[in-house]
DNA sequence: CATTGGCACTCTAGCACTTAGAGTGCTATG
DNA sequence: CATAGCACTCTAAGTGCTAGAGTGCCAATG
């Protein structure tokens, strides 16, 4: 095995010691690698190799005289360069069509399924978040007085959701006027997203001069209810006892870290709601996360679409020695699955 | 100091050490009890009463030259009738208040709040529960087509809750007609809580036998959506990275189970509706508890009321060396808070 | 000239051993 | 009945040592 592309071969040690160091959790010797490769190349060889991959910061030494572990660098290097797409196994495949098809028709429990799910399959905690009321269309609404001081309001998208709330109002409205209104709304907002239809009213307001500028005025204030078009920002969890059997966590301190890490919903929030907005999978590991209490672990995460339209994601969070390939074969399953079943529901 | 009722003597030792080793967490030694008690009491005085207390099976011998440890029936005593009722301070209560009066009209906001506040406040992981549907009374009902297949019911109950559901129906229906049902369904169940909302009804029907059946039928079919009396099961759940501080869970096992015993819903969920029938504080010690999860932690759990009727229950979870006396307090404290501000918001 | 075997060196994990100290139980005494 | 004293026990923590895993460097090799 003389002059062998001195690249190709950085390569595939490096993805060695990602593999085996994700396997075993223990820094990676050149005899192991050796090992791996059937003894046809010698320690002493992976060791100046090794020794190349640490200059370029993709591995490190946690002391003299311990093995390599890969780097954040690393990591980021392997999931984009080397990282061979997975496949589910049948069993694999059959877990999570049951939690996810067979929840019945509570939304809850399915969303609480399939974050057991991701959980389960890549031993990491599954996250999911609710479908983003901003994202779905307006299909219908009802308007109408449950006692003289106050409004309920019905909005269905096309995904089939329901939001509703409460309002209290001063002066009385008629059952016409209100039945009017109702009217007048659902031929107006028809296939408009919910995220819009504020902007888009009071859009509609400034043009207005006429007579019909009271009646408009009237509309929109209905529709100002506190809470109607409130992001249900509901974050299923599941999963945070059995990765503690991961041994980064026998040091409670990096378990507690982890834990917070889990726990810091806004850090979350922000980061499935600005990753939603493309397509696919996205990995954030280590440092690479803006957010500090999650710079220890690695994110994944993947949108999920009801009748092709991105309604929300999903995401793993698992120490930054996760297995990449089935992390990201089982969030590209459970999205699509997940958004078959609501598409179902709705 | 002598010739002390023993008995009383008992019990203040047995308190001693309870609150000895829930402050430091370290077996207790007769030397700190002695302490306590400003030397009015020796070491060995308190030793005899300890062997005592020993063989009554409320402490016990980690090993031979360690101090004492409460056992479950050592805490139990301590609860039933040792615990002297305790106070929040105005600061304690002024952070709960923030949590649960300022979050706004978002009741998801509001029960995540409040379980945080158990949380912070009694250093416990904390759990609200929302208001079960089958406690709350029916209020109001409209029905109405969305299109041709299907029908969407929304109930509205008096403590201001709102349940819909959507439902497919094979033949059509009039506008007249689920109108002339809503009416009927307004007028006929005032009153009466959703949980007999379905028995009530089919009582009623077994009565009548006229044409009025059929009728009855009808509203009774649509009344059966999938889900629309479907519990909300929904537990809020916080503080779980926070109790790693404490020192028994340094052994990560420890820490493994005490996390699957939160991660149990059913167990849980069992646990508060039973516990929510009576009102008050609930306290399920270590072994007391059925669920074998939760048999090395202590679960306290409280209703709460809206308008003076019980529709659900918080809890916290922590180990069995927890303080009683102020998650007690919390407890009550936020149980009347949360009952509070939900009556607003109805 | 890339690859390899050899070798000296380093660092850690684990084990045996020791010791200080905390705590007990028992007994004799006030 | 309460207490002081004492012998005894057990643990936690520190020390010293060793085996072993792993490295880096150098010289030899095809």
């Amino acid at each position: 095995m003389k002059h062998v592309d001195i690249e190709s071969r950085r390569k595939s040690i490096l993805s060695a010691v990602v593999d085996s160091y994700v396997d075993t959790a223990t820094p990676v010797g050149s005899r192991a690698i050796s090992q791996r490769f059937r003894y046809t190349i010698s320690p002493a060889t992976i060791r100046n190799v090794m020794a190349d991959l640490e200059e370029m910061g993709l591995i490190m030494h946690p002391h003299t005289s311990a093995g390599r572990v890969p780097t954040d660098k690393g990591y980021r290097f392997y999931v984009d360069s080397l990282l061979e797409p997975e496949h589910l196994t049948k069993e694999e495949e059959s877990i999570i069509n049951k939690l996810i098809h067979q929840a019945g028709n509570d939304i809850d429990y399915i969303m609480q399924n399939a974050s057991k799910a991701i959980s389960i399959i890549a031993n990491v905690v599954g996250i999911v978040l609710t479908p983003r009321l901003k994202r779905s269309i307006f299909k219908h609404i009802e308007l109408f007085n449950i006692d003289d001081s106050r409004i309920l309001a019905v909005i269905v998208t096309t995904s089939g959701f329901i939001k509703n709330s409460i309002m209290d109002i001063e002066e009385g409205i008629t059952k016409q006027e209100l039945a009017h209104i109702t009217e007048f709304l659902n031929s107006e907002l028809e296939g408009i997203s919910l995220g819009e239809i504020k902007s888009y009213l009071t859009r509609k307001l400034l043009e207005e001069r006429d007579s019909f500028y009271t009646f408009l005025k009237r509309a929109t204030d209905i529709l100002s209810i506190p809470g109607l078009f409130r992001a249900d920002d509901h974050l299923y969890f599941e999963g945070a006892a059995c990765i503690m059997s991961h041994p980064e966590f026998t040091d409670i301190r990096k378990a507690k870290l982890f834990l917070r890490a889990c726990e810091d919903k806004k850090g979350l929030l922000n980061l499935l709601n600005e990753d939603m907005e493309r397509d696919g999978i996205k990995i954030h590991i280590g440092k690479e996360n803006v957010d500090s209490e999650m710079q220890d672990c690695s994110v994944v995460t993947c949108n999920y679409k009801i009748n092709g339209t991105i309604v929300s994601a999903i995401a793993a969070i698992g120490p930054t020695r996760m297995e990449y390939g089935k992390v990201i074969s089982v969030l590209k399953y459970i999205s699509h699955e997940l958004g078959k079943e609501l598409e179902n529901l709705g």
